[in-house]
DNA sequence: ATAATTTCCTACTAAATTACTCAGGAATTA
DNA sequence: TAATTCCTGAGTAATTTAGTAGGAAATTAT
């Protein structure tokens, strides 16, 4: 059994955007730079991970990545198969040259196998991870130590469209 | 997430174990025809699950490999952890360059994900899938099929044993 | 004693996957 | 118009996977 650096980003990745999620999209530098990730590489998961509707790209200067859906309706299980290759069960299926029935043996007790992983993993939300407790602390913490103002960015948009509002 | 190859042949290759285990011992050779893996990359397999001590081979003629403890205290993770390499964690504890607690965040995120994955994989036993209504029957009609008479073999073994005991 | 059968061990290799880099295009905002 | 961001595709080095090859050591049957 083996959990990828691919699907670790994406889900890295993704508890990043919940964390930062009430503040505006999240731009795929900064957690390029936080969690020293290349940007190209986090570009391409991205890519998928915006084909399974899990991410909304927004363009543009103050632009980002933000979730579509809120995070307690996002599971790991999405995340990683998003990003990831799905699990593949055994040759069988695949070439279908079952031999008397041994072949389906083992494929049968695959399927039943990756189906109860699969059900485990998307029982865990993202938000059941984010929102746990000092966690949004130690995040507003780290980002300042990473010159990553999103937060204070954010404040300074309102602001500036309180001024303009007035005049 | 990915469930390598190696992964589900080690799991493939027990359950047939466990299948065969009132039989005496069962040959590589054996799995490697009937699951069409090859014999080589079998041994290297089986090299590792002795090594974890989940199997013990027996050699010479009539040889083979049986399983060290009974079906119902071998369970899933133990086989697949003891052939592919073990779950990963993050970057972090290898390289220890923790940045502001950033890197410990995702670090414990991922230590707590494996533990759970884990503790799920080694709460299913081998027997719960080898002792399945109709899989032994299914089995002995496939080893007729695959002319692998382990069974039989047995019987002889034990029938000489008495004709020696005669003379 | 010899031959056959099996595990056991090490080193090598082709194919696939992973984790990137590079070079640019398209949309949006200042 | 310039800067910033997403978006796309092509290429590439390192690693892993899955398998070959060749033999040594232990055991049993003849």
């Amino acid at each position: 059994m083996r959990l990828s650096t691919k699907g670790r980003y994406g889900v890295t990745a993704m508890m990043d955007l919940a964390i930062h999620d009430n503040a505006g999209p999240v731009t795929l530098a900064d957690i390029s730079q936080c969690q020293g990730i290349s940007l190209s590489y986090l570009e391409q998961l991205f890519s998928k991970l915006r084909k399974a509707g899990l991410v909304e790209g927004v363009r543009g200067p103050g632009g980002g990545y933000r979730l579509s859906r809120p995070s307690s309706e996002i599971n790991i299980a999405e995340i990683i198969s998003a990003v990831d290759e799905k699990v593949d069960v055994t040759r069988c299926s695949k070439e279908g040259n079952c031999q008397g029935g041994e072949r389906c043996l083992t494929h049968d007790l695959w399927m039943e196998l990756s189906n109860r992983l699969y059900e485990f993993l998307s029982g865990i939300s993202l938000d059941q991870f984010a929102n746990r407790p000092g966690i949004h602390e130690l995040a507003i913490q780290r980002d300042k130590i990473n010159g990553r103002f999103i937060l204070a960015r954010r404040q300074a948009e309102v602001l500036q469209q309180q001024a303009r509002s007035i005049t």
